[in-house]
DNA sequence: TGCCAGGCCCTCTTTAGGGCCTT
């Protein structure tokens, strides 16, 4: 599949909670979520915890509410980015604040040998740009500002995917409902001063 | 010993600094 063929197609919303904040300082992922979505719709989910091979900290533990006795029980990190590297491949991805997620996500494959063919938009960024009356644009507040239902669970991966894929189309019905996901990643780029005249021109 | 991310974006800017956002 071309990568113009899974822009049109198919986007991997995308969510990991980490042991911290840098792959670079020794930091793993912990948990993947996923959402998977052709035309809108959700055809497809992932889901899983995944062994760090050490302790998490009690912050982590406390902020994801991802316990060690619950990642004791699970399979390895690298065994289950294998399967997630399939599950992402031809698609293009999404994830709120995306320069955090694909850093891990790089990180994860680089353990692999594996990569991925699709490229990041970041919900973040168009937020940014199309909701600047927002009181600040963390993924729950641009949920509250978008009215956008949800069952209340905040920093676990599926939960935050699953409502950063609706975020998502709330976002391109607002921008008028017909922009594809290049012209969505253009919308990330490009400077805020000018967005509201290039939507005009859209 | 002490510290430990990094990209985006605004402004009292651009030869910089600091808040936001992710865990």
């Amino acid at each position: 599949m071309s990568l113009a063929q899974c822009a049109a197609d198919t986007i991997v919303v995308l969510d990991f909670e980490t042991t911290g904040l840098s792959p670079n300082n020794g930091d793993r992922a912990i948990e993947i979520g996923a959402v998977k979505l052709v035309d809108g719709q959700v055809v497809d989910r992932f889901s899983e915890l995944m062994d760090p091979g050490f302790r998490i900290s009690a912050f982590i533990e406390s902020y994801t509410g991802i316990s060690n006795q619950m990642l004791a029980g699970a399979e390895a990190t690298e065994t289950v980015m294998r399967r997630f590297a399939s599950f992402i491949q031809g698609c293009n991805l999404l994830a709120h604040n995306a320069a955090f997620d694909s850093k891990f996500l790089d990180a994860e494959l680089a353990r692999l040998g594996c990569g991925y063919d699709g490229q990041f938009v970041c919900s973040l960024l168009i937020g940014r740009r199309i909701y600047p009356d927002a009181a600040n644009h963390r993924l729950g507040t641009l949920v509250e500002y978008k009215n956008i239902r949800h069952d209340g669970v905040f920093h676990r991966a599926l939960a935050d995917a699953q409502m950063t894929a609706d975020l998502w189309l709330a976002m391109l019905a607002d921008c008028g409902g017909n922009l594809t996901f290049a012209e969505m990643q253009r919308l990330s780029q490009i400077p805020k001063a000018k967005v509201a005249q290039w939507l005009a021109r859209r």
